[in-house]
DNA sequence: TATGAATGAGAATTCATTCAT
DNA sequence: GATGAATGAATTCTCATTCAT
């Protein structure tokens, strides 16, 4: 067993350990028995229980990240090849959505446990969650500079959704009731377009894809009195 | 001074305390230290650190319930006097920021601290949670059923409303940089109104408060084509 | 009320905690809710709480001293004016077991609480257990000179006496199940006797009452072959 | 060393520190410093310090049952055998006088610590005083029904022989001033027998250990008019 | 590398006693 | 005298981390 694979199952099992009992009430003792080695061996390979702890955390910030950056990707091309901007919204949340789902210990111990004011590693959970918190501000910008959605408050406009996004995430995805993360993405799809459909166009017609990143201003305008 | 003066006075250096620290960085020493008495005057007064703790989530809850009710209350008195809901919204959206804006160490703690798994007392913490978000509930079911909104999963609709005020409330009031908490509600209202306005009704118009709790039918058909 | 009067019932509620919680269990705030006084009163009239246990085993002792000596007393009276010694050491045994039947708290207390090793009261609690313990000795070696009993190991023949008894007190008296204390004084009464009737006498019919204080060497040797 | 021997070496600072200071009187830090370890060692060792003196009665009433077990199958031995029951007693108390004189410190514990009101461990005190007092009454039962003593009251009997031996072993082996063992037991086996000798039995005889555990009833009946 | 016995700083809580009112 | 709020020394127990083997 190379070092690295025996690292990762101790943070695996580590994981199991903090999700069923929470990172605080988790002791050393939880953790390497839950993983079958001895008290010093996991100091090998971590220098402390918070170490394995902020570890985790930078874990799912970083896979996170590299869903939103995905998503990102995904949206430029859509601006790029004026594709289905409603259907690129539609898949990014499937994606963030499903990411959650397929990684409830993370989530879990990301949205349950890392928000405490545990001054070591709040300050590192505060910079990730700005790191995420600005690549949706992005998204938003773009798509209200290409007059996607209405000119609003896009900061007001982030908060929401990622508001509203965790909120989902902590109460439809966690409890982990088979939620169908596909309507889910419809629904909320539905909600922020409506909310955020630019003036002079049919929400509607929006709704079922009509709409282009690049939309012809007279056919839009029809679509309203 | 009375025993509830001095009671008092010690929760308000408790919560100094936990929000300057954080809850389990607390320790009673720090607390009696801020309180200026000294170790077993505390317990004259609270059974356990973890008490006064749960009693400061109690008192948010409590008042914060207040607030609701209050706003429940407007809520019905505007649909019995036919008044204008889209003010009633606002005022009632008003109400929610402002009393975490002039709560800050509570609303602090609340959110930073209390959602940890802390086996003894995030029970309380979800069963007020669970409260509060059926109160918001059953406001949007009243709605729905007075044809005010679309009649669209209330669940979720109350999940992305209660989700988005709580990152706004964290986001924007917790860190203080004195909000304008009138423009908030104003954006907030118009966000939600457009997601949720009822086909058939122009939005432009339903913002402007033409929207009555019981429109007619007629006249609502008018702002469409 | 006077001083003593109020000393006298605090200490009585006293008694009545250390009983039913025991000394080290029973706080000075238990005592004084048990004496329907403040805590600054209990220390008007105490030095301390141990203060006041001490007093009860002084008490104790105190009063079994006096059972003691009125025992003695009948004793000598018994050699002088030549009555019937068997009476004499029925009746004190009777008052002793009397004594401590009546006043089962205090005894209680002394057999069951005092005798723990703590410094500061355990010499007391020494002292006056080899007081009664001189006073048994003194009134068999009388018995012993006068030949009343034979002339064994004084010392060892008091220790057996006290212990038995003792372990009487605390094994019947103290459970409290209406032990016939008549009854328990004969049986006793009789045991000793028979393990100390001196030879050539016989000890049935010393049993019976025969012996005198000053035995007539004719009259005994007769009961014997 | 070995977790056992490491335990035990624990074990037998505590006695000590409790021997000296009295339990209620010995902090966990007077043990610790006492053993030369750490007071988290101690912890690795036993459960509390209240587990610790536990322990230490346990180990008292476990070698002391086994010494009442080994007397009781030597008194059922003199049954079978028909041998001096006279001599065997004398063994027995000797057996009972020596456990107890060289183990001063067990002794010492049970008898001035054991025996107080802490909630906690005296009902396993009680429990186990209960079992040996059992042994005892067994033994005086066997040995009236084969009329080796008198038919009195078995209990009282088993009582006064308990009580006696107690204050014997408190009052002579725990001041530990060389007493002589073997003397005391003759003097307190002859003591019981007086006390005890069947009628129609010589006593003289009977000491000088010509009863048998069988005794031929005309033999016997020629030792009396 | 791996082990696990040992460590000891640190935390919560109790309660006999004091003393200002 | 009486009160009871306040005190703070003292105590038990925990557990992350170290280090000799």
């Amino acid at each position: 067993m190379t070092r690295e694979a025996r690292r990762a199952s101790i943070l695996e099992a580590a994981t199991g350990v903090f999700v069923s009992r929470g990172y605080r009430q988790s002791s050393i003792d939880d953790i390497v028995e839950a993983a079958g080695i001895s008290r010093g061996t996991f100091y090998l390979y971590f220098d402390s229980r918070k170490d394995a702890f902020i570890e985790l955390i930078e874990k799912y910030f970083e896979e996170f990240t590299r869903v939103l950056e995905e998503n990102h990707r995904r949206l430029e091309d859509t601006f790029e090849r004026d594709l289905n901007i409603m259907k690129t919204w539609r898949e990014n949340i499937v994606n963030i959505l499903r990411f959650h789902r397929d990684n409830p210990h993370l989530t879990y111990i990301v949205y349950r446990e890392a928000s405490g004011t545990d001054e070591d590693f709040s300050d590192r959970f505060n910079e990730l969650t700005a790191l995420s918190r600005s690549i949706y501000r992005e998204a938003f910008r773009s798509m209200a500079q290409r007059g996607l959605i209405r000119e609003d408050d896009i900061d007001l406009v982030a908060t929401v959704n990622v508001g509203a996004t965790v909120y989902i995430i902590t109460d439809y995805l966690l409890p982990g009731a088979g939620t169908d993360i596909e309507e889910l993405a419809d629904r909320l799809v539905e909600y922020h377009t409506r909310a955020l459909v630019p003036a002079g166009l049919d929400v509607e017609q929006v709704l079922r894809g009509v709409l282009k990143t690049r939309p012809a201003a007279g056919k839009a305008k029809g679509g309203r009195r």
